[in-house]
DNA sequence: ACTGCCATGTAACGTGTTACATGATTCC
DNA sequence: GGAATCATGTAACACGTTACATGGCAGT
């Protein structure tokens, strides 16, 4: 999967590993995650495959790797987004896991660890929200970019946003009903 | 994690992993999914660390293999109820992916593909409608059981109603954005 | 006879996480 | 002088996925 996200960052213009964990950490940070060794060890594997090429930068002792897209690259990019989703994406959800094996624990350690919840949501919440007038809707890159690219990046954000609203939500009903007991 | 959630199940009344499994199927559907060779691995790593004992019943060749929680198992339960968890769930969605780098897609083809998922997720949200009439609102076992455990169960059950509402409505208007383009 | 569900497991591979490790440059 | 950010990588381990593999029992 990984793999995928570096191909697409990768079409628009060739970029370090660095700037690709950048990109993770902002653009993609509502739908998938990667730490940066797996980003580094990734490309590698995609070099060595024949999808990507790199170029090292002035030859200092510790200069950047810049990755370009091949052909190959590009061919495996298309192919796999021909290829259309038809199951859906298995979650995985630890605070709700917690919350189901929660039945002996002090209420109050609980209502504690909602609350922190709600506090990061509220953030990260607040975070999409600057997206848009921060320019987000033109990101990766420059050229070779269609029209309908930062509609496609708004949806996906849309996304974000309407999901930590419904977080939040179902957050402040629970502790409400959770005090209430 | 999946040892955790082993345990959580496992602390109500014994179970065969196949059990589990079926479990992991129902109950925490919304928010883990595992496969059930992991479970059978997973239970057995927990017996050889003493935090879960089996035993088999009728020798026949294939029989069932029935697991109970230890004392062992019971304390490292709790205690890894006892540390809040103090940060974000990682989320990874590969729809989202998908939809991210959809740029230079054709327009059908993403139609179609976010028709399929939204008929998916209508009926995972009508199979979450069903559950609290099915007494899923009393799901493991029976004994050793607190008052408030239903509480929690519902809690995770309408947090998974609340996403499917919000991912539908999201669907439906993207869908909806994308055929008026 | 065949299908589907009960029931268990292994092996190989792929992905993800944590910790270790280094060093330059920029700003305060 | 110190902290933050830029920049890259390796190693060990943990976790997750797919495929292979077996066989009983119940219902049609």
């Amino acid at each position: 999967m990984l793999k995928y996200i570096l191909l697409g960052f990768l079409q628009y213009n060739p970029m370090t590993g660095y700037d690709l964990k950048a990109q993770l950490a902002t653009s993609t940070m509502h739908f998938w995650h990667a730490y940066h060794s797996q980003i580094y060890t990734t490309l590698r594997t995609l070099e060595e495959d024949g999808l990507l090429e790199s170029v090292m930068t002035d030859e200092t002792p510790l200069g950047k790797r810049i990755y370009s897209i091949t052909a190959s690259g590009r061919a495996a990019l298309d192919e796999w987004l021909a290829q259309p989703q038809t199951r859906v994406s298995p979650s995985k959800h630890e605070l709700l896991v917690r919350l189901f094996f929660s039945g002996r624990r002090d209420k109050a350690a609980i209502l504690d660890e909602l609350r922190i919840q709600r506090r990061l949501h509220q953030d990260v919440l607040a975070t999409y929200q600057q997206f848009p007038t921060q320019g987000w809707d033109n990101p990766p890159g420059s050229e070779t970019r269609t029209a309908s690219e930062p509609f496609f990046w708004l949806a996906t954000l849309d996304y974000g946003q309407r999901y930590e609203e419904m977080y939040i939500a179902w957050l402040d009903d629970l502790i409400a009903q959770l005090e209430a007991l």
